[in-house]
DNA sequence: GTGGCGATGTCCGAAAACCGCGAGACTTCA
DNA sequence: TGAAGTCTCGCGGTTTTCGGACATCGCCAC
């Protein structure tokens, strides 16, 4: 059949403050997803699931995409708002994830506060889910997203991860992991 | 995602002697799908199948192609090879199709015989049921395909349409409608 | 305040069911 | 006898169904 999607994807790395990071964007030079590289198999095999049968190969993100990254962890948090990005998710998964951004940083949001934003109140735990498999981490913000009682819950990109984003956003969370 | 499939298919109708036929096309004038009326509703969900989410709006087929199918209803058998189509299946229901396309008018072959022509000799069972979900019948001569021992066997437009079509096209079987 | 439990929506993998068959063993009629 | 019908079983790819897992929350009992 005629499938025109983009052949290949690109696979670059930058450094952060909490480890490097692997950015896939497209030949557009849309990102495509974000993940920690100490988390690299599962990234890939999301990657094929939502983009089958697509090569990844190694190089270089577009230099705009890069200096943002940068730019956020240096702490201009609004620096993610320019990032392009796109998914391919199911509706619900997308509703979610488009509901992420209107997070602000240096703001948190419930489960189930995401699940009545998004209209299906009593699907916490499936927001739950679909937060969990947010290909484009720290850009579309799922760390803004804790337990109902303020605590940190989990995070793909494991959970000192998580405290790391919410502190330097500035965001108030209750630290079960405090030393 | 960026699913640049084609946006909508094209539904159009013809008469034949065998009853009203649908011809679906996409937006280049390729044809998608060949079946017969009464069965519309089967041929609906193959498409919502194959191509997920996509519009399926009354139209009108290329001129080229609307005579090419009435050329071969006519008598002229060879003019079924001047139509373009394509289709979206998995890799073993290409194999089978596109074998189905070098049997030529006139002629059958067995489902076994068929199989053993892909290179997979005992799949004849499957051969049948990529045979039957054949989207584009007529064009790609899924009819002339007929049981071990020259019997119809089964037909997806019904067995007095394989029976017509392989009479139509001066083949012999073992006719086990004959009233 | 703490621990257990049920309700809940979605996704994924495994397994079963589904068939447009063919071959072999048996029966049935001429 | 033998040609033709019937039954049973094995076959392989696709589709559908089912069960579990899960980045939760709130109620209730202690």
């Amino acid at each position: 059949m005629t499938k025109s999607l983009p052949e290949t994807l690109i696979l670059d790395r930058v450094a952060t403050p909490v480890g490097e990071a692997l950015l896939v964007v497209d030949e557009a030079g849309v990102l495509r997803a974000f993940d920690f590289a100490d988390y690299e198999p599962r990234m890939r095999t999301l990657m094929g699931r939502h983009y089958p049968g697509m090569a990844l190969t190694p190089g270089r993100a577009p230099d705009a995409l890069r200096a943002a990254v940068g730019r956020y962890f240096g702490g201009d948090l609004d620096a993610l708002a320019e990032i392009a990005w796109a998914t391919n998710g199911t509706a619900f998964q997308r509703r979610v994830w488009d509901a992420l951004c209107t997070i602000p940083a240096g703001e948190t949001l419930s489960y189930k506060g995401l699940a009545e934003r998004i209209g299906s109140p009593s699907a916490m735990r499936a927001v739950g889910l679909a937060n969990g498999s947010n290909p484009v981490a720290v850009v579309v913000p799922c760390h803004r997203v804790i337990g109902a009682n303020g605590s940190l819950t989990g995070y793909g990109g494991g959970l000192p991860r998580k405290r790391w984003l919410l502190a330097h956003e500035g965001a108030a969370f209750k630290d079960s992991l405090a030393a």
